[in-house]
DNA sequence: GCTATATTACTAACCAACCAGTCAGTAACC
DNA sequence: GGTTACTGACTGGTTGGTTAGTAATATAGC
């Protein structure tokens, strides 16, 4: 992968005469590096990513890296728990509160999901999960306990809501999760797989696509539709 | 990355005294390459897969390898000439021959694509693609000409024939087709990424999941239906 | 049918590059 | 001058691609 090839690395090294400035700031360090974590595993993938880049993007040595993570796996572990898993807890909290119709909710929690995580960089690590998972077995547990069962679980929870109220009829939660779920997926992928499943003259605008799959779902869930299919 | 260790690999290729038996199978090589090749590929991804291991599988050393095929990407190539592209030919005959309503074609190309391609390891390819795209920009571009393009260009087809008859009403094509696409590729991504977007507990049935969708699709796209949205 | 020779499919050792992780030493701050 | 955050050269292991050499087959001469 082209940009810097040995011989323009040793160049860089030994060209220059001027002393590197070297800083002490031990606070900082840890979130530089996993923000230069974050861009470069989404940009990258994990594999792909080397270590030594995200030290530099991070202004630091490769060495001053393994100072604050044992290694290449939790310091990815590290960017999951700061940029997804540790927000579960602030929207548990404000679901819990939502005052209105379930449907109402549903709409709320995929719109903000989308403008919190779905078009920001963290839904670059779903991605890269969905690509690696096989390669690193024990990140995909990592992240099946992490990330995947808190967020269906919440899920869930909303879905159960609009039945425990009569909103919507009786259903199989453990499969209408799957329609909330996938478009999120495919919103995710179109974002992040470089025009391979969108064509790359007509990229699709995500309120609006949220917006349709929501009424979707809706209208197949809903108490008073004709007890069709629900997935 | 576990199975062989360097001692095993070293235990293996000087311990034994037997003299490995040397076959000379010039015609049937290419195609073990290519079967050895589509099944790593798709089980560890395009990066992470060794040639020597591919060559490995087909029963002939690495050298063996680069006499059949320049390079590990021309070889990715071949494979996906092999399993995908090379058959939109025959797809494009058998859809232009068919007889019927839209609404039965579109029903009968999904069913089709998964029990064809969807269901088997060719669809490794798709997944593998949208996870590694990124890293190999050069392999995106040949996948967008060779598969990309011609497949949404079939789905159109099939959707245009259904708006000439007025069997659906006039539609912007460049969008509909995402109806079509998008739940194919969660097929995909539910089949071959390790249960990242599928609780292990509920895996969902594809021909199901095919079905409810397209229940949903053909009720977006019927002419009689009301002038909503589409996608 | 049997041996000698030419052809070529195939092998294995090798190279160069690459990278996660280590550690002895350096310099910034107290 | 003591502590420690930080550096960068180094190690050990991996892998795409090369090549000199080996052995299976084909052919020719007898």
């Amino acid at each position: 992968m082209p940009p810097s090839t040995p011989l323009f690395d040793l160049f860089c090294a030994k060209s220059t005469t001027n002393v590197v400035k070297r800083e002490r700031r031990k606070q900082a360090r840890p979130g530089e590096l996993l923000d230069a974590a974050l861009d470069l595993f989404v940009e990258k993938g994990f594999a792909a990513t080397r270590v030594e880049e995200v030290a530099a993007r991070a202004g630091v040595s490769k060495g001053t890296l393994f100072l604050y993570f044992p290694s290449k796996e939790e310091l990815f572990k590290a960017v999951v728990r700061e940029n997804i898993s540790g927000r579960f807890i602030e929207w548990n909290e404000e679901f819990a509160a939502f005052e209105g119709s379930t449907a109402d909710m549903l709409g709320y929690c995929m719109t903000v999901w989308w403008d919190r995580v779905g078009a920001t960089k963290a839904s670059g690590i779903t991605k890269l999960m969905m690509s690696e998972a096989q390669n690193f077995p024990e990140l995909a547990d990592f992240y099946q306990e992490e990330v995947i069962q808190p967020g269906q679980a919440l899920i869930r929870r909303v879905l159960q809501r609009g039945v425990d109220a009569g909103e919507f009829r009786s259903l199989d939660l453990n499969y209408a999760i799957y329609s909330v779920v996938a478009p999120m997926i495919f919103l995710i992928l179109a974002k992040h797989s470089a025009g391979i499943c969108v064509r790359h003259d007509t990229p699709l605008e995500p309120h609006q696509f949220i917006a349709s799959q929501l009424a979707i779902v809706l209208h197949g869930l809903g108490a008073a539709s004709a007890p069709g299919r629900t997935a």
